[in-house]
DNA sequence: TGTACATCAGTGAACGCGCGTTCACTGATGTAC
DNA sequence: TGTACATCAGTGAACGCGCGTTCACTGATGTAC
């Protein structure tokens, strides 16, 4: 079959698509090439053409997930409220119970510390570029300390997300979204507070 | 050899009492049944005369472990600055690096999601005795506010640990752990000062 | 105290299985005439 | 337009390997006499 010159372009890009969702469900480590072939409707054997090896293809699955969470945070950072709108998503049920088209961090972060450099060097890329996305959340002016905040905030939304996930009781988990949104808009309102420059103050909880 | 009677029991324990480091070390699949014996110094013929099954270890393992750092957390409690000195050990370059003798969640918690029910039931329970503890040590007295509270800490200390872990870089990994930091510092903080009832008040960071 | 024996914690070979990777092959398609 | 051919994306069998689990065996120890 020699198809036109796009279509083995269109082949490897539905694969890695695919393996970035199968990858979120079943982890770095939890899914075969015979799966991740599978997701794109293909049997093993057509692997080696597309990519050098199983690695490969994963470090690019996940970088692709980062991208596009990324982008999605970028876009909130456009309307006023977009922390708001972002947390409101992000500490759900809906998300917790669907990790494949949910945020690649609470999905494979654990297991990219146990991978291999080429995984770790290009999540670490990423990740530095996902916390500039939301330093633009959560603070007016980015700088040391709100870069430093940001880090913060992203690691309460990936804990949050992953210890709600490991629960087998519900109102434990649910608690544990619920916490993680709390110490959240605490922590950002206060913060934007600080700023003194959103148009929306949010409501001062401080008690001095 | 037919020993005496404790000693089937101590071997057992000290199995157990290995696996629960080198699994976080590992991660829960990391490992498998010959590198769980050699770390207790034996072969894997002898592993079904302890445990029925890799999952029975693994629950037992990973239920020690959390059960370890619930004790280690009520330790805390009983200082008045409790609180800080956990931060202050739980977010540094040398837990980051050495997660065999760690806390447990950041280690884990991933795999846990996508493991078997007797793992998940375990992990569950002693993590509402480890949201527990730490209630106690971020606010005075314990209710559904404060144990929602620390469920979002107990959520950063988490997410900090496994985004470090992850990183490639050194810097990048410092701010994650510096950030987990002062989120969990300003949202303790936050809640003692409103409880008010601590020895020494932290100083109000508050804007208005 | 000394000896013969029963016990059973631990050993190591073997099992079926799924993994990542390789490779000879196929057959639908684009191209040359 | 029609035919013969070269291409190469994708197939499926096969590879060595490590996994979880089973099992016949061993040999140091406690016990009975």
């Amino acid at each position: 079959m020699r198809y036109s010159s796009e279509h083995k372009a269109e082949t490897r890009s539905r694969i890695v698509r695919n393996a970035s969702r199968v990858l979120r469900d079943n982890g770095l480590n939890g899914i075969g090439i015979v799966g991740l072939m599978k997701a794109a409707g293909l049997t093993r054997g057509g692997f080696y053409a597309h990519f050098k090896s199983r690695e490969a293809l994963v470090a690019e699955a996940v970088a692709q997930a980062l991208a596009e969470t990324a982008s999605e945070w970028r876009r909130y950072g456009q309307s006023s409220d977009g922390l708001d709108r972002l947390v409101a998503a992000y500490f759900t049920q809906e998300h917790k119970g669907n990790p494949a088209s949910g945020c690649p961090l609470p999905a494979v972060s654990a297991d990219v510390a146990r991978s291999g450099k080429k995984v770790r060097r290009t999540f670490t890329q990423s990740l530095d570029k996902l916390r500039d996305a939301l330093t633009e959340l959560i603070a007016a002016e980015p700088n040391e300390e709100t870069r430093v905040l940001a880090a913060g905030v992203m690691a309460t939304m990936v804990g949050s997300l992953i210890l709600a996930r490991a629960c087998d009781d519900r109102e434990l988990a649910a608690s544990m979204l619920e916490g993680g949104k709390r110490v959240v808009r605490s922590v950002a309102g206060r913060n934007q507070d600080l700023d003194n420059n959103r148009s929306t103050p949010r409501p001062q909880r401080c008690a001095s």
